[in-house]
DNA sequence: GCAATAGTGTCTTTGAGACAGTATTAC
DNA sequence: GTAATACTGTCTCAAAGACACTATTGC
């Protein structure tokens, strides 16, 4: 469309989707949301939730539609941003489809809402949905595989992990975030020296949550700042030990 | 088209193009390709050069071949990556049109080829192209904004510098890519150590090359690697020092 | 010699890694 | 008291910032 028409071919039969790649982090695994399949192609397996994009929408909003739709959330306490395109000839069964994908983080969600088109949604660990026994439909294990990427190395230079936490959080809350998606253990210590030292990553509360053993921890709300500088290196992590880490020793 | 079907719209009147943003360093400053629109919509304005996708190529495909028609560049000496898709209903006046945007790099270029599609194309500074009065068609101002952030923060985490660079190259010649598109000076010393020291950047050929004035350089080929860690940051700049800053004084 | 660019060395500062040690809760 | 988690402090090391200084060319 740019320039002067290319050898012919201005107009074939297109359609335009969304995909959502929807991560949650639940107990120690990052989860993501799939629905399963009600029709042909790939009928009852496992793919994204998406669908198409209507004729007066632009494309983040039909990736906060879908968001809606397939979460009951409003999206406005969500992550949500465009993560790549995907059109490969042959990559769906029907017809030309180019698909672009959105990444969404949340933190623990409501269990997929019913009275929606998601009746049959669930949440998968990333783990099994990667596994290529488990086959995601379509092309949607290599965008699955694209956004978990995605995810980890914003979780490097950027503030996101927060949106993982329901606030207020606790520091400890928002490094478990960090170490189910990084799949190794961080030093408590100096994790929360370089959380609380970058400006505008956490605003204390002032309230303190107790819980059922361990001194009651400080609380947070995200403090606005969209990236962190220097970032923090997943090379930084440490060798051997557990994921729940003490300090102490002596 | 994941699930079952939405409310109704299916398909419905689609174009799906591919654009392309291509930058390279030419003089002291970043420049982009773009194409003088030879039909309406946007008669005589710029444009960032693109066409569509045919019905038989991915998305990649589709860019490489029209950075090749653009060009004369096989692609295969330059980096191209996607970099996002744009689709507001409203961003083409003749309908509704998908774009799927990327960005390539390149060492400076020849002018643009004669013999294709690219006639009207030239290499304008991203500074003027950006300005608001000098207005890029349809959406092509945000996508060329866009790209320049891409390729700004990937300077600081990947080598992607070196895509700009002629091989074989100096520490001086790769230092001023970095100055140009960051638009600040940094420190000889500092940016060479850095660049040297990150295992798989540069690899020594072993030659120097003689230019009118001063000591000859060494050269240099890229080394392979894709990723620097830590990265090389922006912040790491210096306030008041001109481009060329030499380094001794006594 | 001078001007200019290439390259080395080194002191200082920042920040991360690796802990030891203290604080506050439930039991 | 113990177990558990939260938090503080500090020593060390890696790497960046800020230079001074030396090297090699053309004139």
């Amino acid at each position: 469309m740019t320039h002067s028409a290319p050898p012919a071919v201005p107009r074939f039969p297109v359609s335009v989707t969304v995909d959502l790649v929807i991560f949650t982090v639940r107990d120690d695994a990052l989860h993501v949301l799939l629905v399963e399949r009600g029709k042909e192609p790939f009928l009852g397996g496992s793919a994204l939730p998406g669908g198409y994009v209507r004729p007066d929408e632009g494309l983040d909003e039909a990736a906060l539609r879908e968001l809606r739709e397939e979460t009951g959330l409003d999206g406005g306490r969500l992550h949500l941003e465009q993560l790549r395109s995907y059109g490969d000839p042959g990559r769906d069964p029907r017809g030309r489809v180019i698909t672009v994908a959105y990444l969404a983080l949340g933190p623990d969600l409501p269990a997929p809402v019913a009275g929606t088109d998601a009746a049959r949604a669930f949440w998968a660990p990333v783990g099994e949905a990667l596994r290529a026994d488990s086959g995601l439909s379509f092309d949607h294990g290599a965008i699955l595989a694209d956004a978990v990427e995605r995810a980890r190395s914003k979780l490097e230079y950027t503030t996101v992990a927060t949106s993982f936490c329901r606030e207020p959080f606790t520091v400890s809350d928002l490094r478990h975030v960090y170490e189910v998606i990084w799949g190794i253990a961080l030093d408590p210590s100096n994790f929360r020296r370089k959380v609380t030292r970058t400006a505008g990553f956490l605003e204390p509360t002032g309230e303190r949550r107790t819980s059922e053993t361990g001194r009651p921890a400080a609380l947070y709300r995200f403090g606005g700042a969209a990236v962190m500088s220097p970032p923090l290196l997943r090379s930084g992590d440490i060798a051997g030990r557990g994921a729940g880490g003490g300090s102490g020793r002596g």
